[in-house]
DNA sequence: AATGAATGAGTCTTCATTCAT
DNA sequence: GATGAATGAAGACTCATTCAT
């Protein structure tokens, strides 16, 4: 009796031990993978690549992803999600300007930490064209789309509260206010990421609210 | 001897002729090859694609290209020749705010005539970090330093004039206000280029001058 | 003593418990694979579909079967014993012609209940050809070889009693014969065995025996 | 002048050179894929043993056939349309018996002449399984319906006439003489081609016809 | 100089087999 | 002895590049 007590125990222990190691896995497969798309991009990253880079054999990544365009999938999806996660405290904040203005920062921070190769992939949908459209994400995997609601929104409220000039669409406010956020971005990533990235909020903040000229 | 120099008048002619058809082929060739990346992109292009649509063999393009990659480099380059003859007036402009209204209209009208170019454009300047470096080009190739490049010494001159606020470094700005201007365009982009492109000039200009702040 | 005698019996029960478990474990997995042969056929069935549909790992069919070459051939050898197991009582029958219609019967009967295997049989039987030398079967896992043994030795002695004409040499006629029974066999194969199969034996025997002709 | 149509001469001579060679390519290619296929099997012959076979290289085999599938259907194809190219003539004997004697004898012919293996693809469909049912065969590529009709067709007419026993129904006995006829063609296939086939018409017919007993 | 067929390295994907647990 | 994940060789197919005509 104790005998087939220890066996459950010890087959439970290998089940939870498998799973674990299946996430660990899976988590090694999708850095390489993002590893090999932020070094020679996403078209020309091999299943070879990203096999090599994790470590493991071809056959091992199709045990975790059925095909290519899954492992970009997820990757993207991985990256969305995790981002998602840091704006449910953001998307709390009352005040609109104050919420533009943490949207920026946690991005910009989440862009330094996860290096912005794959975050510009999830955030700015740039890719989606290489991910190929029939079968690219689905909505809500879609940073981009999801960044710019959250802009407009703030912007509407602000231009309902009187704190900001009323006279253009804020779908388009958000637009070019995402293009100025982004600016500084893909400037570093066109540099090659060679220093680490310094993005300053308020330097955006400051040009978008109160534009260029002498006061 | 009237015979050696009607030969030599026929070979001047004829040589001219020859140096005529080249230059014909090279620029259907390059042509076929801006129609096909606008379609399909830059990697899913194919040399067998460019041909056909230029109407000539496969072996012809090897002719006039050494490799695929040229083909890609020398359209790139092409563009941005045809890009900076048109900014030769514009550079003329002595008044720096006037000067980059100009910039921002001429690339803007550019982009809307090229079309189809766009995509590539966009491919090789915002997407260059992706493509990866045996596809890079070289400096004077490169059409987006040049564009900041404008924009950055209008600032830095409207700053000396007092025009605009003397607070942030000009290449900053410079990179901001092309954010800015590129935003509509990568927004274009990303919606497949449904509709044919309106970018407003004026509310760019207005939008990185005052702000969107209530004056 | 009495302990060691103990010990010793339960070693007994315990090896021979195994021993049954092994054996169930073998028919299950070849029942696994003819049901798999018989759904997707041969070459198509993978050991992942055998093992899933046994309701084993594969490592454990690779306990009981060196390689998916051994489950083939085992599986056949197997039908081959059945079948012959059925034909103990046939081959006891003395009249040669009785004895011909019981084997074409038997045959009949047989195919109608396996079933599924009928596809594996007739792959491995008439298409041993193309299935190449590296699967084919020994000699006396071979139940063609047999069954037309059997007819050829019926139809021998049937000769010499005078039943049949002696004009043709019975080897050949055991052919014809074995033909005209398979025919209805692959035609039903070949409509994708769609309805249940439906053999007539006194149709055969009547046919080979008295051919078409008007009497 | 002279040598504008001299040039036009060449390339029109070019262009019937070119025809003959693409032709030649595509024969070879065919028939070595008929060899290999006799060799190994439908199933497991590579592209590469075909195209190292046909002495070519794989972009090769693929410049003349879209897929492994297009070969071995274009080859069944070809083999069919011989076949049937052979049968004109016989189809227009009036003498129904006369006929079905023609018929197998067209049949022995052509296996002997063309290497029983790929005939009997063609010709028995057998190996319709193997090539895959949804992008299988057109109706018109298979000669097994084509032979079944020929001979019902032609029994049909035989029992109208009084030739033949009108007890069983057409269809079924052109299944079962077609069982006699395959049968010393898979009993030489089965015994890997050794011997030069010898396939005695006149042994079928005259057991089909009179059957096995005693007149 | 134009042509376009031939080439073969390189890509994704499958699956029989092995082996650590 | 059972398990099932890891492995990697092998296959179908693509396409940049070469070269004989």
């Amino acid at each position: 009796m104790g005998t087939r007590r220890a066996a459950k125990q010890r087959s439970t222990l290998r089940r939870a031990m498998r799973k674990h190691a299946r996430a660990a896995y899976r988590e090694a497969i999708l850095e390489a993978a993002a590893t090999v798309f932020g070094r020679v991009g996403f078209r020309d990253a091999t299943m070879a690549d990203i096999a090599a880079t994790a470590g493991v054999s071809v056959g091992t990544v199709y045990n975790y992803f059925a095909s290519r365009h899954v492992v970009v999938c997820s990757l993207i999806s991985r990256e969305h999600e995790r981002f998602r996660a840091r704006m449910v405290e953001v998307e709390r904040t009352e005040h609109p300007l104050e919420r533009i203005r943490l949207v920026i920062d946690s991005s910009y921070r989440f862009l330094e930490e996860r290096g912005a190769l794959l975050a510009m992939a999830a955030e700015a949908g740039l890719l989606q064209p290489y991910v190929g459209s029939p079968e690219s994400l689905d909505e809500n995997q879609n940073a981009h789309e999801y960044i710019l609601a959250l802009y407009q929104s703030a912007l509407e409220q602000a231009a309902e509260h009187g704190l900001i000039r009323a006279t253009h669409p804020p779908d388009q406010l958000a637009i070019f206010l995402n293009g100025m956020v982004s600016a500084p971005v893909q400037e570093w990533l066109r540099a090659g990421r060679a220093r680490a990235p310094a993005f300053d909020t308020e330097l955006v903040v400051d040009l978008f609210m109160k534009g260029a000229c002498q006061a």
